[in-house]
DNA sequence: CTTCAGGATATTGTATACAATCGCCTGTCG
DNA sequence: CGACAGGCGATTGTATACAATATCCTGAAG
């Protein structure tokens, strides 16, 4: 039997999904280790509900790379590790530097007040020091960004790539809760860009933020224990 | 009912895998028309197998971008327009050049090896001068280059973004043979950067190539009536 | 003639049943 | 004592049955 989930389903967007939302927080908060296997009827009976619907989930979580599938031998939260760190800064970079380029193009008033929005409820968070509450709302500011730049296409790439990434920032932000500064930092500068409509600058703030992060979080992850040597 | 389909199933993979390709290449070839319904019965029957594999044949095709779902009211094949051409390529402009960069900086012999033997079918499938034949290739060869990249986070988000990109390609292709002749070219400069093991090189070869694609395919695509008014 | 209500139908979403496969455990043989 | 064969249990993969819902058609009222 696995870990017992804590978090209930409501279902405004179809059981799969809000499924995969609570698996997603448990597994970027540690409650699901890396590693962890997840059988399909276990965690069906947690919920009451048919594997089928679970099925689903995995699926989705499979695309997030959070959790991996091999045929006819289960699934189970995927493992964390400097490689694979690297592999997901790097494409945010990339990705992240792209979206935040195309938003400052766009520029849609409605978007941008959604921007300030997000990022004062960043501010706000901060201040509560929680590295979970800090987290959620740097997540939900770099959608607004993603959202921003009207590139679907790119929404799609990034909401399959960001989950993984938080996991590695979650465990970042709780050993060393100063780094939640430098995020709040980085993100006021690539807001301000995005305003002023210089794409240029929003890219290259962006793609700045997002090296920086990627070299302190992965001094962090190489201190830290997080990269367990399997259960 | 839809469109016969044409292709048979051997499984190697799973059958929901199989399944997904077999779709995908309809798609792409255009033997599933953008806008058409795929009923998940209709499929199943087709085929001789219940509705199940096909949900999560589906459900992949989704991650790639090839098919829509809305809850409860059905599949169908993704539209094209020039806005998606945009934005998927846009995307692919930035992840094919990172992942020639990274490949150019692995290089592992095996890898460079696997590469010659595409960029050499390339060639032979371009004499051909089949779009179909010679888009394979270039798919086989790309897909090369990617692993050569040992990014497998990258690997995935490119495995999602190409399928949507070859959609493009194969309407170009048909209406002007002749950009077969330039992405070969390009796609040998590209492999020349890597065995040189010049990273910068090699993802300007590619970033160069892509926008050029980028701006031709596009002409073609506004040029022709691929851009159906929907059916 | 148009519009809206109501029901029939088609199709997806979920649950359950069955089949196939993998890993483990045990028992035996070398 | 170690290694391997065979069977058993656990878990996924597929099929089928049932439930819920959206769409379309019909028909009557305005």
């Amino acid at each position: 039997m696995g870990t017992p989930l804590a978090f209930n389903l409501s279902l405004p967007e179809g059981l799969p999904q809000e499924l995969a939302r609570g698996l997603e927080e448990a597994i970027v908060f540690r409650d699901l280790t890396p590693g962890e296997r997840l059988v399909e009827e276990d965690i069906a009976s947690q919920f009451d509900i048919s594997r089928s619907p679970v099925r689903e989930a995995f699926r989705i979580l499979e695309t997030r790379g959070l959790v991996l599938r091999e045929a006819r031998r289960g699934s189970r939260v995927a493992d964390l590790s400097r490689r694979d760190l690297d592999e997901v800064y790097a494409c945010r970079v990339e990705l992240e530097g792209l979206a935040a380029a195309q938003a400052s193009r766009a520029r849609s008033p409605a978007d941008l007040d959604s921007l300030d929005e997000r990022l004062e409820a960043l501010t706000i968070a901060r201040g509560r020091a929680s590295p979970r509450g800090f987290l959620r709302a740097s997540m939900a500011l770099s959608r607004a960004i993603h959202e921003a730049s009207h590139n679907r296409t790119l929404i799609r790439l990034l909401s399959t790539l960001e989950p993984q990434a938080m996991r590695y920032r979650y465990v970042a932000y709780v050993r060393a809760e100063s780094l939640m500064d430098a995020s709040l930092e980085g993100n006021g500068a690539v807001a301000e860009s995005i305003h002023t409509g210089d794409c240029e600058a929003a890219s290259a703030a962006t793609t700045r933020m997002i090296r920086n992060a990627w070299a302190v979080v992965g001094r962090v992850f190489d201190e830290s224990d997080a990269a367990e040597p399997a259960a």
